[in-house]
DNA sequence: CACGGGTTTCCTGATT
DNA sequence: AAATCAGGAAACCCGT
C-alpha cells in the first residue's frame, strides 16, 4: 500500500504564456528525455544516442535518470521501474516505438514532434521590406544546418552546410557551392544570411535577394519549445565561414541541385529528389529525428509585401534521408 | 464537481 | 538472481 501522498501542493511557477494543452510541470516525460539527449552539458552519461538520425537512444544510468525525472516532478520516489511504465505507454501513442530485444533502448516515434496547433502558429511570418523573417522556435537547438537557395527561373541552386554554435552569423553561400554566377548572390556581402543573434533564437534573413528566389533551410536539431515570432534588423556582416564550409563540405548541395525544369512559382519543384509541394503550411518539429526543413519563398514583386511561402512536411523525411550521411558525419 | 490526459503506483508474469 | 520488459488496473494531479 502506501499512500505516499503528502508533499503535493503548490505548483509554483506559472509564467504567463498560456500553458498549452495538458502539460503538467511544463514538460512531458518524453520531452524531458529528449532534452537530456540534447544537452551534453546536462547529460553526464545518463542517456546516449544509439542512432540519432533514427531517434534511437539508450539509458546508461536508468535510475539516475529516474531520479532526475522525479526531481523535476517533485517526486523523490521515482524509479526507473515507474518511469519505464510511462515510457511504455508512449508506444500506443507512437511517441515512442518499440525496440525489442534491447534493454534500456527506446526509439522516438513519429508523434514525438509538434502538433497541428503549433503548425498553425508557425504560419505567421513577417515581411518587412526585403527582410524576410521566418518564424522559428525559440531555444531551437540547431547544431548544423544546410541552406540551399534556388533560383527557379534559372533552375539553379546553391547552398551548403554550415554549423551553428551559439551566436554566429553565417553567410549562406560559400564559395564552394556557387554553381551559377547568376543565381543568388555570393554569401559574403549582400547575399542571404542566416543570422543567429541569440543562442535561443534563430532568425532567417534574406536581403538583396532576386526575384523568384526560393530557399530551403534544413535545420538539424531539436526544437525544444513553442514557436515564437521574431523580428530583426538586417545586419550585414560577412562572417568568415570559408574554413567551416570547407570543413563541413558535403554532397548535400549537390543533392539539392534542381534537376527538373520548373519556372512556375506555384508548381512544385524537385530538388534532388526532394519534393517541394504546395501542401498545407507546416513546419514540423522533428524530435528524436533531428531536423526540420523549412521552405520559403519570396514574392516576385517585393512591393506586394507578401511572401510566397510554402511548407511541406513531406520535405522532412526525404530531406532526412538525403542528409542522413551528412548528419552522421557531422555528429561524428 | 466531472472529466480527460498524462503519468504514477503496484503488481503478476515473462525475458534477459 | 537481479534488472528489465509488458501491460492491466487504478490512483493521482492538474487544467478545463
Amino acid at each position: 500500500m502506501a499512500y505516499s501522498s503528502d508533499a503535493k501542493k503548490s505548483q509554483d511557477h506559472t509564467p504567463k504564456s498560456h500553458t498549452k494543452k495538458h502539460n503538467p510541470r511544463g514538460t512531458h516525460l518524453w520531452e524531458f528525455i529528449r532534452d537530456i539527449l540534447l544537452n551534453p552539458e546536462k547529460n553526464p552519461g545518463l542517456i546516449k544516442w544509439e542512432d540519432r538520425s533514427e531517434g534511437v537512444f539508450r539509458f546508461l544510468k536508468s535510475e539516475a535518470v529516474a531520479q532526475l525525472w522525479g526531481k523535476k516532478k517533485n517526486n523523490s520516489s521515482m524509479t526507473y521501474e515507474k518511469l519505464s511504465r510511462a515510457m511504455r505507454y508512449y508506444y500506443k501513442r507512437e511517441i515512442l516505438e518499440r525496440v525489442d530485444g534491447r534493454r534500456l533502448v527506446y526509439k522516438f516515434g513519429k508523434n514525438a514532434r509538434g502538433n497541428r496547433d503549433e503548425t498553425k502558429r508557425q504560419q505567421k511570418y513577417q515581411y518587412e521590406g526585403i527582410v524576410f523573417n521566418v518564424y522559428v522556435w525559440k531555444q531551437i537547438q540547431v547544431r548544423y544546418f544546410t541552406i540551399a537557395t534556388v533560383n527557379l527561373s534559372l533552375e539553379t541552386i546553391q547552398g551548403g552546410p554550415c554549423s551553428l554554435e551559439g551566436k554566429e552569423q553565417c553567410g549562406l553561400n560559400g564559395p564552394a557551392y556557387r554553381r551559377n554566377a547568376t543565381s543568388i548572390s555570393p554569401g559574403f556581402g549582400g547575399g542571404p544570411k542566416l543570422l543567429l543573434e541569440d543562442p535561443g533564437e534563430t532568425v532567417l534573413i534574406l536581403q538583396d535577394v532576386q526575384d523568384e528566389v526560393r530557399a530551403v533551410l534544413l535545420l538539424h536539431g531539436f526544437f525544444t519549445s513553442s514557436p515564437v515570432g521574431v523580428r530583426r534588423k538586417v545586419t550585414s556582416k560577412a562572417g568568415n565561414l570559408k574554413e567551416r564550409w570547407e570543413k563541413l563540405a558535403s554532397p548535400t548541395a549537390q543533392h539539392l541541385r534542381v534537376k527538373k525544369p520548373n519556372t512556375h512559382m506555384q508548381r512544385n519543384i524537385n530538388a534532388g529528389g526532394i519534393s517541394h509541394g504546395k501542401g498545407p503550411p507546416l513546419v514540423s518539429r522533428a524530435l528524436g529525428l533531428d531536423f526540420c526543413m523549412l521552405k520559403f519563398g519570396m514574392a516576385k514583386d517585393f512591393s506586394q509585401k507578401k511572401a510566397v511561402t510554402t511548407w511541406n512536411p513531406g520535405c522532412l523525411w526525404s530531406a532526412k534521408r538525403l542528409l542522413h550521411t551528412d548528419i552522421r558525419k557531422l555528429e561524428g
